[in-house]
DNA sequence: GTTAGCACTCCTCCCTAACGAGTGCTAACC
DNA sequence: GGTTAGCACTCGTTAGGGAGGAGTGCTAAC
């Protein structure tokens, strides 16, 4: 309020400087940053008196606070934001970066399920936070095929391929033995109804086979059991979240009292929590920065998000980002997401093609 | 030394009994506790005084020690261990716990990839501490068929589903396109050369194929993938480790600043280390349990495991268990992963009838 | 508008003393 | 001889009180 002149509005580039300098000598050193130590460090070209006039303008802003009188500033919340906002668009990772995480992926197969994992891990590592991936997973999955292996003399495999490649295998118990030959018969008559068919229009199919006579029991249970493991896969789709490195945070000070840790991990683990952030991701083409309070949910006010979706709209999306103190190396973490969503996208791209 | 009157041996039932009382009033209370606390909260029928006599003794023996002079006593690992001997075999689940998880298990349908993520919830919510369980996979992993399925014009699903149920999708990349037929004709060769062979012999018809003419470079190609993926798959077998509820472990309160706990958690990431944890259960049959300083490796003195084998001999083996704070209630873990660990058992036996 | 000077604030560290929990010893008791 | 009461002693914990210092905000000069 005191000194400032208009609303928040642009900063003056000196302020914005000063206050770049702020959080990038707090991100380095987690302790409060004084007007002294900000002069000697970074060429600002102004005497510390000026430098605490503009602090007490950015702190005015809400930029900045103190956590006690005679303390350094600290950024805020709204004070990250802004920085982030400035370096957001600018930012390209080192190209020995990119050649190191792309040969990270060079790496692995196609063995489709290792993508995220891959991708968490190599955030982790990149960044030194905690990296996140959720798979990419259709829209709606459809039945490529289903096949029916024997395995005891009652039990039996029941192998549902997609479409978009997953696969799933559960066990099936017979009441009767069933040779090998039966089974195969069953699974081309299954096949012929339901490949290339949604959840949904399985689960019209196993309605419609409930009114017709003459088929196996059998039959209608794998049926049944097909349209639950779509429903399962539709349902898994959102609620699937790797995560990789959360050791790296553990180990930031300000989390050494591993009290606000714990809730963290905590909503990582919740199904809901890692539903709404794939939902919120939904709408947006390019790297978002989640910072502290600007987190909906309250356990993850002490910690920033960078997620980017990736995917084919429409057809196969998922997310991936880093988690971090809110003290984060912004710059850094942003390009790496991006730079690394970028490489999904061609992944997935390839695998649709 | 001073008073003890001849070795370690057995120990006088009241010693047992003041023993015993240590350490449920330590489990409890996290605090060092001492001779008054105790003659108050345990019907002992002694003094305070005698109870430091006792105490004394035990102190000499290496069962408890003091943090100092002036504090109550703590339980050392040679005193939990020879606490655990004392109740290992004689502690059996209560009824309605065993309900409980049976009940839990009950919900879970036959998708058997699901079985140690289960294994190890039910674990880490009936104990409060960490769950941890490793999946049953075969010795040697034996192939049961080999899909082929088109996806894009140059690319093909590969899916291998082994004779012990576990399946694998993995993307082919092909020079020119396939038909369907070409890729399921192709596919029926190939499983008439690897079904039911295991890795070892994969590898060695691979290597009687190159020397053939007139093979498709193709289908060399994808004897080669499914080589590879029957390496991981028997090399997976032992590094895989499921985990939930480490957050419990956190909870306590000798983890409060995290530096130890992470390296706990370090090492529970490190394959090297769970691949250790299956070995040393190889030739176990019951539920066995490590202190503190009875793990093998450092980072673990902290913590003690109760682990149990499953499954097969011979077929197929994993391991679950807990992980706790060395101050942890052993009688009903101990309890808990045995009861647990016949119901996988009964599991895995209703696979492989 | 910028800067030097300076009083002021308030956290941190360290020292000390009082407190108290718990022990170990001794001597009496059964 | 084992058990118990009594008591001196140890030592960690806590609270109080400067001394030190980092950093600010204000004022006045440049």
């Amino acid at each position: 309020m005191a000194r400032r002149k208009d609303r928040p509005g642009p900063l003056e580039p000196r302020s914005e400087a000063i206050l770049q300098a702020i959080i990038e000598e707090y991100v380095a050193t987690a302790a409060p940053v004084g007007s002294m130590t900000l002069v000697s460090r970074y060429r600002l070209g102004v005497s510390p008196a000026t430098v605490r006039n503009v602090m007490a303008e950015l702190e005015a802003a809400g930029y900045i606070g103190h956590p006690h009188t005679s303390a350094g500033r600290v950024p805020t919340d709204a004070g990250y934001r802004l920085y982030v906002e400035t370096i957001a668009d600018v930012v390209v990772l080192a190209p020995v970066e990119q050649l190191m995480i792309r040969h990270q992926f060079g790496q692995v197969e196609f063995a489709s399920e290792q993508w995220f994992r891959l991708a968490a891990a190599t955030l982790a590592g990149a960044t030194h936070v905690a990296g996140l991936a959720t798979p990419a997973k259709p829209i709606a999955c459809r039945v490529r095929r289903v096949d029916l292996l024997p395995n005891g003399s009652r039990t039996a495999s029941l192998v549902l391929v997609l479409a978009e490649g997953p696969v799933k295998q559960v066990l099936l118990t017979m009441d009767e033995p069933r040779t090998r030959e039966g089974l195969e018969a069953m699974a081309s008559a299954i096949n012929a109804r339901l490949s290339g068919h949604s959840a949904a229009e399985v689960e019209q199919t196993l309605t419609s086979m409930l009114d017709e006579s003459g088929l196996a029991p059998l039959q209608i249970r794998v049926v049944e059991r097909v349209a639950a493991m779509m429903r399962d896969f539709d349902a898994e789709s959102v609620e699937d979240l790797f995560s990789e490195g959360l050791l790296n945070v553990m180990a930031a000070p300000e989390f050494s009292q591993s009290d606000k840790l714990r809730r963290v991990f905590g909503a990582l683990q919740d199904r809901r929590y890692i539903g709404g952030l794939t939902r919120l991701m939904e709408g947006r083409s390019d790297v978002h920065v989640f910072i502290g309070s600007e987190n909906d949910h309250e356990e993850m006010h002490d910690v920033s998000l960078i997620l980017a979706p990736y995917g084919r709209p429409g057809q196969a999306t998922g997310v991936i980002g880093v988690l971090g103190p809110t003290r984060m190396a912004y710059p850094h973490a942003i390009s790496t997401v991006r730079y690394v969503s970028g490489l999904m996208n061609e992944l997935v791209d390839h695998l649709y093609a």
